[in-house]
DNA sequence: TCATATAAAGATATTAATATCCTTTTATCC
DNA sequence: GGATAAAAGGATATTAATATCTTTATATGA
């Protein structure tokens, strides 16, 4: 469903939430990677990609890492589209460029009650919320 | 979502079903990937996949072709299967091999809801009936 | 029986996703 | 100011998905 890159993207930023609700420092590439159990330098391209999309903020140097703007409401559905774009969530099933209601693909309007409200439900599903879960061990960042 | 791969069974699957309603002749895969719209090499693929599946008939030589056991239901879930295999219906979203709801990943419980309507959808939509649509000019398997 | 049209199978090519490695820039601390 | 530790950036490697091409097997019909 979602591209691997995105499935990190999401334990990244969930877990930066999760960790800056217990203390404000920044949180290195390190503690990320470990965390959440990926590949340090491919996970290293993810937060650069998160940081130029600015759903991320980053400070280099000796006390450097990365940390969330916690003024900005951030739901999964902005970190997929930043990471695997829009066309998961907007895009036709069956690879369309326009699939509207008027030139539907055969599973546009099969599907299309079923999308919306996956498509709702990651945009209405911020990652403080999720974090707050992590925090009550109703869910995990790695097995 | 799906791969491109999945994308071309699922209108393969149904444009077969539509033809077939209205005349039993086998159906190549010339008539198949100018139908669907897809690159003729690759689609034959995708046919020997379903083929092999048996999701699909075929008959070789001269007035061979492609053909569907009219006395067995397919549903777009058993193409999705064959083609991406289950992990897109079943899998964790965010890759752990064994996400159940005693060790979910962050977004399982979230999303849970979602998924399973998705998952009953694709499992309970038959290609017959996708193909009635497309008689009706309701749907269409390319742009 | 032989030419032809078809699917099956195998080999290869191309492109995109995933992943790593090395160098550069920047901030901190001594 | 120099050593150090961090992110950023660029180059490369590996793997998987997409796609094509060539050969083989099989059935038909003249």
């Amino acid at each position: 469903m979602f591209s691997k890159s995105c499935e990190y993207a999401i334990k990244i930023m969930t877990f930066i939430a999760f960790r800056q609700a217990k203390s404000k420092e920044h949180i290195g590439l390190d503690a990320i990677s470990e965390a959440i159990d990926s590949p340090k330098a491919f996970t290293a391209k993810i937060l650069q990609q998160l940081t130029k999309a600015d759903l991320l903020k980053s400070v280099r140097g000796r006390t450097g890492g990365f940390y969330l703007d916690q003024n900005r409401v951030i739901v999964i559905a902005d970190i997929v589209r930043t990471i695997d774009g829009s066309k998961i969530l907007e895009g036709c099933l069956l690879g369309f460029g326009e699939c509207q209601d008027e030139n539907p693909c055969v599973l546009h309007h099969q599907i299309k009650k079923e999308r919306k409200s996956l498509k709702n439900k990651l945009n209405s599903t911020d990652i403080y919320t999720v974090a707050k879960r992590v925090n009550r061990k109703k869910a995990y960042f790695k097995e």
